[in-house]
DNA sequence: AACTCCGATTCTATCGATTGACAATACCCT
DNA sequence: AGGGTATTGTCAATCGATAGAATCGGAGTT
């Protein structure tokens, strides 16, 4: 017999197995003396629970679905290990399963997770396909977004965790500005996600405040990857009068644009300052190092596993968080050269 | 009522349930146009099966356990990322858990598995604790294990995935000492790991092979991480006859290395070679491009989950794989200036 | 017409836990 | 001692699927 059930402890001890259930569970229909025995015995026999057998009883799987769009993205990578550990501190287990935005795979991790009946669902990706959040909020189990903060509010049923994107963009704007850049040019992510639409919001707004016109030319999109943010950078410079600051949607995008600027011999940031965005490990062994804006990464994954087990609690919690990034200036941003 | 079961199919097909169960699972047993009504119905009702209830009376869970020491880090996010891709194809699901190599969490993790009843599990780690395997081998469920080949053969349960690290580490010593380098230095890793032994084992065998002497004071040893790389590095270089080049147990350390190097203004690779081991996507972005030796990493995710798979499904598979790293020769390594 | 055989289903037990209803003690009080 | 109340424990049903045994109706055999 592969595993030790209630009833080998029931016969061990000489009571039904309902009570060792009960037993085990503290219940104050047994005895204590009693209660302390069957616990004893079934510790010396290796008991431990069906946690498959408990679920079919119970109806809850103490399990939660966790997609993402790849774990490969170091960004993704921080975020899960904070929603792994939250999870594992409250006695949830985490099903992992990538998407790659891919839409056949995203209908098979929702019928996965269906199947396997998980008590919720947490999306971490910098890019979801519009449907299929409406996909998964058929499971009628709570979703939690990370960093995809849902447009269509409606549904009671979806959570969000999210950076203040605008205010950390227009710090990073006030950044440059304040060293004296006037031709500031951003290099987004065609992907038309949420955070990117915020952060040129900020890019906007900050430009608007300080009075600057907004220059549609200064404005390019990569797809927040190294080579295209290289490609971008590129048509920066090619433009008749390049901007003399940049600031990216995310430090992928930054890096690549770094190595252009290597590539053309332009020196970061005497002739040139460059922001990023994630603050990604990367970003401080890059040369010259990247000033970004660092994200919480673990602590939002732990955030958002937290409102998942509050919602799983029925204690109510609030719908959208929203943390603050902070500006870490490092050595890739000075005052323009003249 | 939440989800619709069998017994619901049954109902509305005016079958027994299982007769449902049957022709859901293509038994020859059931008539084939009795088979299709009730699959037209099945699917009309948005039918699921739950895995629970299935999982329960199979005693299969088609459920893998997954450890490992930190998802933060790129290398085995990357492993992960194959994992999972081979575990979905196939229909199986992941659970992920963090060690974060601490004791309470890893006997944790193998209690949560033990309870969920996975069919088997896979272990990524670059530092796996001693007593962490014959602790998971009490499950009696079979065991891969990635770049840790377990150095006692005795349990049949257990395989691994690893990478021939002699052979590519002699091959980095080869390109080195190719270039001219007499004077080469290795900066592992204390942490005592297989991998760590193999490629100082051979780097020796490089030395001995070129009737080079082993000199004790040219190896040291960092964490496998960017702060004691450096650390490392400074060590080397406040010796009274420095290398000319150093091979660093991974990445990470060679980060550090790199930046120590930075520190002290000496450039690389016109006055000192370095080179890497692994591959990370950050070392396509330091300055200079990080030679270093290329594992394929998301591949060795995925044989190790196919190996599992196999084991699973009782065809037997090979015990120990071994992969072949691949030097990748960038803008890190030149021959010594005089 | 009785009998076997067989395909198509149905019946029923099972997996390992939980849970509400009920039975059997023990205990206390008058 | 008898009745009532706690206390302690047992019974039996349930969750949703699987799988082996039993059944049913009809065709084929003699």
């Amino acid at each position: 017999m592969q595993h030790v059930s209630i009833k080998d402890i029931a016969r061990a001890a000489k009571v039904s197995h309902p009570t060792v259930s009960r037993a085990l569970s503290d219940s104050p229909l047994v005895k204590g003396e009693t209660a302390k025995r069957i616990r004893q015995i079934a510790a010396s026999l290796g008991y431990r629970p069906s946690a498959i057998a408990r679920s079919l009883a119970t109806k809850k799987t103490k399990t939660i679905g966790v997609v993402v769009t790849s774990i490969a993205d170091p960004f993704i990578a921080d975020v899960i290990s904070g929603v792994e550990e939250a999870a594992n501190d409250s006695g949830y287990s985490v099903f992992l399963a990538n998407s790659n935005a891919n839409p056949d795979r995203e209908v098979k991790v929702v019928h996965s997770f269906h199947e396997r009946r998980v008590d919720g669902i947490l999306v971490t990706a910098s890019r979801v396909g519009a449907l299929y959040v409406p996909l998964l909020s058929q499971l009628k189990v709570p979703i939690v977004l990370i960093n995809n903060q849902h447009p269509d509010e409606t549904d009671g049923f979806i959570y969000s965790v999210t950076i203040d994107n605008i205010k950390a963009s227009t710090e990073v704007m006030r950044h440059l500005i304040g060293l004296g850049h006037k031709r500031i040019a951003y290099i987004g992510d065609r992907g038309g996600f949420q955070s990117d639409i915020e952060r040129l919001a900020g890019y906007r707004q900050a430009l608007a405040f300080a009075e600057y016109p907004f220059l549609p030319e200064l404005v390019v999109h990569g797809d927040g990857k190294p080579k295209e943010g290289g490609q971008a950078m590129e048509r920066l410079l090619a433009l008749p009068n390049p901007p003399t600051a940049v600031f990216c949607y995310n430090d992928m995008s930054a890096l690549g644009a770094l190595r252009a600027l290597h590539g053309h011999g332009i020196k970061v940031p005497e002739e040139l300052s460059l922001v990023g965005f994630d603050d990604l490990a990367i970003a401080s062994y890059t040369s010259p190092l990247l000033t970004t804006v660092s994200q919480p990464k673990q602590q939002m994954g732990r955030m958002a596993m937290e409102i998942m087990i509050k919602l799983l609690s029925r204690i109510d919690s609030k719908t959208n968080i929203k943390v603050e990034g902070e500006l870490i200036v490092r050595e890739s941003t000075a005052p323009p050269k003249s």
